[in-house]
DNA sequence: TTTGCTTCTTAACAAATGTTAATGCGTGAG
DNA sequence: CTCACGCATTAACATTTGTTAAGAAGCAAA
């Protein structure tokens, strides 16, 4: 069976038969059940993991204990800490299953060793870091200009399907309100839709 | 006279003196005067800045023509739209001098050249590119965790000397508030610290 | 079924932030 | 010098968002 990120590498990185029969031999395909943590807070973290099924989020956890969530992974989409993987320094996020998942596991060793000896894994893998430099730029810049009423109705644009999957809380804490809140503008937004149409 | 640049391509790149004379070919050292753009909303960026001496900015303006500020950049900082420069798009961003400076020009064939040449550039470059991302998330962390008033307490222990260059108001849209709201912010910390010292 | 748990909603109230408008202060241009 | 302009402050008020508390709905385990 073709797995997601086989299709995957050799749409959008030009990747062979060949080179992928090379490439998986070093990969991990593990099932990750719901509420299982991938990456805690304070270890260090050592791989950047590729949703094939499912649906990942990382989150931070601030002094009062609340969450914090910064990123949801679903399908075809790769989440992991960068920075803690590429510094060698202690994780300040964790990593969990949201839904029951399957998750392909890259270790810092099998992507140095693939962006070394294929060059087209090395185009995808700077692809992917640019689009998501872009991504969290385009975030930054919602959180300093919009209202929380604002960004709940980007988030419902951009992310239709994690609305349908994703508890409502969370999507509160990704939008960085408290789900009261949230609930608030939900029902503000009803009976204005309500009204109008 | 060696550049800020230079020493830091020697230092944290490993470039050697020779790498550096075939490099140094290819780059443009500019003066900027204040409120001069180096790149506007809606064109390519073509370029990443590295700022020799003096300060800039790279902002957005809203529907309501209102200004938010993404990043600073002060003296040994590097400045771009790194995802207009890779995806060729056009730029979501204004970068223009907030201080009359000094700015290198590095464009995108630079770049490439320089990655493929010598490899410790492109070592620097992709630390560059990872510390960046630790940047972003680390701020993003903070907008949706933390109060106005503690987002500002943490900009003042981050970037201290920023503090004292830049108008109060760039701190309060950086921040993403209102200035009257930063005004009233510091007063509340001048009553506090007052009683209690 | 019953129980307990989580999520979502709602309301009343509190706190934080935005808006508007007026004022004062410096500073550079003329 | 004087004037105009940009920046900062302040106050009153409006709006948004957070907090607390209570209850309802769904759902899974006992």
């Amino acid at each position: 069976m073709i797995s997601n990120f086989e299709k995957y590498l050799k749409a959008n990185a030009g990747v062979t038969d060949e080179q992928f029969k090379t490439l998986s031999e070093g990969l991990k395909l593990r099932s990750v059940k719901q509420n299982e943590f991938l990456l805690r807070t304070g270890e260090i973290c050592r791989n950047a993991f590729f949703v094939e099924r499912g649906l990942l989020r990382s989150y931070s956890i601030d002094k009062n204990g609340k969450e914090h969530i910064v990123q949801f992974a679903p399908e075809n989409w790769f989440i992991s800490d960068r920075s803690s993987a590429y510094f060698n320094e202690p994780s300040e996020y964790f990593i969990d299953a949201i839904e029951e998942s399957s998750v392909i596991f890259l270790d810092n060793d099998f992507i140095r060793d693939a962006t070394e000896m294929i060059p087209s894994f090395r185009k995808y893998n700077e692809y992917i870091l640019h689009n998501h430099i872009r991504h969290l730029y385009k975030r930054i810049n919602i959180l300093i200009s919009d209202s929380a009423e604002s960004r709940y109705l980007i988030f419902v644009r951009m992310y239709p399907d994690l609305l349908l999957r994703v508890p409502q809380w969370m999507v509160a804490s990704y939008l960085g309100i408290a789900p009261e809140s949230l609930s608030r503008i939900r029902l503000e937004l009803a009976k204005r839709n309500f009204k109008s149409g």
